[in-house]
DNA sequence: TTAAGCTCC
DNA sequence: AATCTGGAGCTTAAT
């Protein structure tokens, strides 16, 4: 079947140049991004659709005449960007190559040459798709003719596609009634004046309610609003003159026609298609083309011979060969050793002697152990801080912080450049267990980790020495898997009675909010469906919908909250989600995850964030509700041993304090050190008012300033935030970095090296790398300079509170006392204490966290005491 | 498994 | 042309 593809080339050449970085050149230097745009979007429709027949219409640039009152607006019109014009001639070569006619032609717009061509196709009983940046075209839809208009959306690129009756379904008109509303409203980017004052809105009820201007002007007494009816009235021609620029022609003089447009599939992907595409270095789309000469690169096979032998013989073994390193991967069932592979040198040997849990002792103590993930194996071990270790998972994730996981597969691939058969795809669902170790795939995994752990361990060390990391695994990385694996191993005393009575009594009020919210919805309906939620809000109950995601009504917190008022079922349900979200997280969960001792045994992960700050699972203990009184109760569970009592402490605005420190803004350091409220200081400074005059709402804003800055936040982000219109966020901002001008300095510095180094560093030289930087797309470009702004600021924050944990940590133990740290939340320590430790115990947590780093500007800490994590915060 | 929503710093 | 606050984890519904 025949099918026409018409393409609006300078709409989507636009839209290709604006999106992607002008940093995309070929060798020559030109310009390459709008090309690439363009080709991109051409390909995916073009395996969409497979058309048969396809042309690209640009408007020609040379003056054109439509009417003289066009001239008049015209010279809004700005010009085009030289960076974007030398990409036309190069992209129609292109097109030429692929056997694609392009069409222009002078008293045209782009616009009038597809019109035409649309319904040309149409009478020859062919189907249109026509692709534009441009809504203009919409009114050119028909059963037959269908509008896509791609989208960037979180970067992906959609595609929306627009039939008559989805024209209809979104402004409420036909496709012909589009260009009435046009005439009323204008648009500014096509230089179409439209009518003052009435913008979509009011042109949408109007043309809804008489389908064209001329009724409308019919009937002009009974326009509404007063504004929208006198300016109509006195603009009427321009209304009718707005319509007539709007209309698209359809029966332009062409020198082509459809029959002349026919493609050939093997010419667009023909050769010199190809090497022209490669002389300009477009390599993401040659991807696109068989002919892709590139060869997958091999990785190098795997094998050797492993070979079973006693326990203290592969300790004499390496005692008699005066071995300094050797690489060691444990058998582990149900958390005990029962045997592990050593490699030595050249030799992989396995045993199935759990006496190896003494090795350590058992080697002469130069010889280091390389193993991923030691704290895993702390305890089987016993493994203290001063044994000669090294961990190389710690050390990759000081590397590259964004992998997912530090696995032997990983750390193979990338430093060993070594792949063995995926370790599931070689035994798959078989256990490592002392019986499959009989099994001669088990055996070459199992040594092929032990490989891995010695050998990977040398480029690793050397790769964190080149970049300046050593001092960062060796006190701070390295030191705190100790202080992580105790914490683990205490965990926190939970009290079940106390979690299941408070659940009860969510329960109530819960059935309660369910029986509320069925009668105010009128049916039963599953309220945690935010599809079900949203058909009943916006569809049956006929709110407003304010926003939207991907995939229907947005039903979020931030939405419903500006609909509280709107209707009586918002609070509930507002209500319900909290109660809920107590009862399955925090009641539910908790209690599951309570072990036969009583307590919580969190896991604290190392090597999961981008920015070096720990992460809590299984449960996560960093995020027990503090917010809300309610939430707030949850904490009343967790209790100290009995004869103990929590000592807890906090960092004051150490975010704030880092960003100070690093910035060396002078205004933002005395701030510091001045006064003792920095939010209210801030105000004060920004908002140029006394200190004593701030009152609690210029303290809010200066508040949300604040943390706004830490985040790289924007003016949209910060009106949002603050319920204020951007251009009054932007004041805001502004006059923030007038008032911190070095801060302003600092973070334009920190974006500015990531572009320049691919990364960025905290204070103790932790690596943040940020490829988002180097995205072809806006949104993560513009995400990658926030990321810049924000991970020295949080990564160094992350390196100070493991400075102070380890102090802590270290200094208990020189004392010899009971209390133990259990707790990390980011800028929050938790101790049980002794209670006869109590007093020592404060002093030393204090003193250990503002000690823990030598900032520009004090560290403050808070220490509170109580009988439950409820009393001590 | 993913998306949406909520919890925390 | 399109977007708009950094870093996490857990639960539920829907696919």
């Amino acid at each position: 079947m025949q099918k026409l593809l018409l393409i609006d080339g300078n709409s989507i050449m636009n839209r290709g140049y604006f999106a992607l970085p002008k940093t995309l050149t070929a060798g020559n230097g030109i310009h390459t991004n709008a090309i690439l745009g363009f080709l991109n979007i051409f390909f995916k429709i073009y395996e969409e659709e497979k058309p048969t027949h396809i042309a690209v219409a640009f408007d020609v640039h040379a003056p054109t005449f439509r009417h003289k009152m066009y001239e008049e607006y015209k010279g809004t019109r700005h010009a085009m960007d030289d960076e974007l014009r030398e990409q036309f001639p190069v992209i129609k070569e292109i097109l030429g190559l692929m056997g694609i006619t392009c069409i222009e032609k002078a008293g045209y717009e782009a616009d009038d040459i597809i019109g035409t061509l649309s319904r040309e196709a149409d009478r020859m009983g062919i189907n249109t798709t026509i692709l534009s940046g441009d809504r203009d075209l919409l009114q050119l839809a028909t059963e037959t003719v269908l509008i896509r208009i791609p989208k960037t959306k979180a970067g992906k690129t959609t595609v929306e596609n627009y039939y008559p009756e989805d024209v209809m379904k979104e402004y409420g008109v036909t496709p012909l009634e589009f260009i009435e509303m046009k005439g009323l409203m204008g648009d500014a980017s096509d230089n179409i004046p439209g009518v003052q004052g009435i913008g979509p809105k009011t042109a949408s009820n109007i043309i809804q309610t008489y389908h064209t201007i001329e009724a409308a002007l019919a009937d002009i007494d009974n326009i509404k609003p007063d504004k929208a009816r006198k300016n109509l009235d006195e603009m009427r021609d321009m209304a009718l003159f707005s319509r007539d620029l709007a209309t698209i022609k359809l029966d332009c003089e062409l020198d082509k026609g459809v029959s002349d447009i026919e493609v050939s599939e093997s010419v667009i992907f023909g050769t010199d298609v190809y090497d022209r595409l490669n002389e300009l270095e477009l390599k993401s789309i040659l991807k696109r083309f068989d002919i892709s000469s590139e060869q997958e690169e091999q990785k190098k096979e795997f094998s050797f011979n492993i070979s079973e032998k006693n326990y203290s013989d592969i300790v004499k073994y390496i005692v008699d060969n005066d071995l300094t390193e050797i690489g060691l991967s444990p058998f582990i069932v149900d958390g005990s050793l029962f045997g592990g592979c050593i490699s030595a040198g050249e030799n992989i040997f396995l045993t199935r002697d759990s006496g190896l849990s003494a090795i350590r002792n058992d080697i002469p103590e130069n010889v280091v152990i390389d193993m991923l993930s030691i704290k895993e194996y702390i305890d089987v071990f016993s493994f203290a801080e001063d044994d000669r270790l090294f961990d190389i998972s710690l050390g990759a994730y000081l590397l590259d912080p964004l992998k997912s996981s530090y696995s032997y597969d990983y750390i193979a691939d990338k430093y060993l450049d070594l792949s063995l058969t995926e370790e599931k795809e070689l035994i798959g669902k078989k256990e490592i267990t002392l019986f499959s170790i009989d099994d001669n795939d088990v055996r070459k995994v199992l040594g092929y980790k032990a490989y891995v752990a010695l050998n990977a361990a040398l480029p690793v060390k050397k790769q964190i020495q080149e970049k300046g990391m050593e001092a960062l695994y060796r006190d701070i990385e390295y030191p705190s898997l100790f202080v992580l694996a105790s914490m683990e191993k205490a965990g926190i005393r939970t009290e079940r009675s106390i979690l299941t009575e408070y659940g009860n009594e969510l329960d109530t009020r819960i059935n309660e909010l369910t029986s509320e919210i069925y009668s105010l919805a009128g049916e039963e309906f599953n309220i945690n469906s935010t599809k079900q939620l949203g058909v009943i809000l916006f569809e049956k109950m006929g709110l407003k919908s304010p926003k939207k995601t991907k995939s229907g009504y947005s039903t979020s917190a931030d939405v419903l909250l500006k609909l509280k008022d709107e209707h009586a079922i918002i609070p509930q349900i507002l209500e319900y989600r909290q109660l809920t979200k107590l009862k399955s997280t925090y009641v539910e969960g908790l209690i599951q995850t309570i072990r036969a001792d009583g307590r919580i045994h969190s896991t604290f992960n190392q090597t999961v964030t981008a920015t070096g700050r720990l992460s809590s699972t299984d449960p996560n203990l960093q995020n027990l509700p503090t917010r809300t009184a309610l939430g707030r109760e949850i904490r009343k569970a967790f209790v100290p041993e009995d004869g103990f009592v929590f000592v807890d402490a906090d960092y004051s605005q150490i975010e704030l304090r880092v960003m100070a420190s690093l910035s060396g803004d002078e205004t933002l350091i005395r701030a510091f050190n001045e006064a003792k409220d920095i939010h209210a200081i801030t105000a004060s400074q920004v908002f140029d008012v006394k200190v004593d005059q701030v009152t609690p709402e210029l303290r809010r804003k200066a508040k949300a300033v604040n943390f706004g800055i830490i985040y790289g936040i924007s003016s949209f982000g910060l009106g949002e935030d603050l319920g204020i219109s951007r251009k009054e966020a932007s004041g805001y901002i502004d006059k923030y970095f007038e008032t911190y001008s070095r801060v302003k300095e600092y973070l334009d510095e920190m974006v500015e090296d990531a572009k320049k180094n691919g990364y960025v560093k905290t204070m103790f030289g932790r690596i943040r790398p940020i490829p988002e930087l180097n995205s072809s797309n806006f949104m993560q470009r513009s995400f990658g300079e926030r990321v810049a702004m924000n991970s020295p600021v949080q990564g160094t924050a992350a390196d100070i509170i493991k400075l102070a944990m380890i102090k802590v940590y270290r200094e208990i133990k020189e004392r010899g006392l009971k209390s133990r740290l259990i707790l990390q939340i980011h800028d929050e320590l938790l101790i049980e204490a002794h209670k006869d430790e109590t007093e020592e115990v404060k002093e030393l947590l204090a003193r250990c966290m503002m000690q823990a780093a030598d900032l520009a500007v004090g560290l403050i800490v808070d220490v509170h005491t109580g009988d439950s994590l409820y009393e001590a915060k």
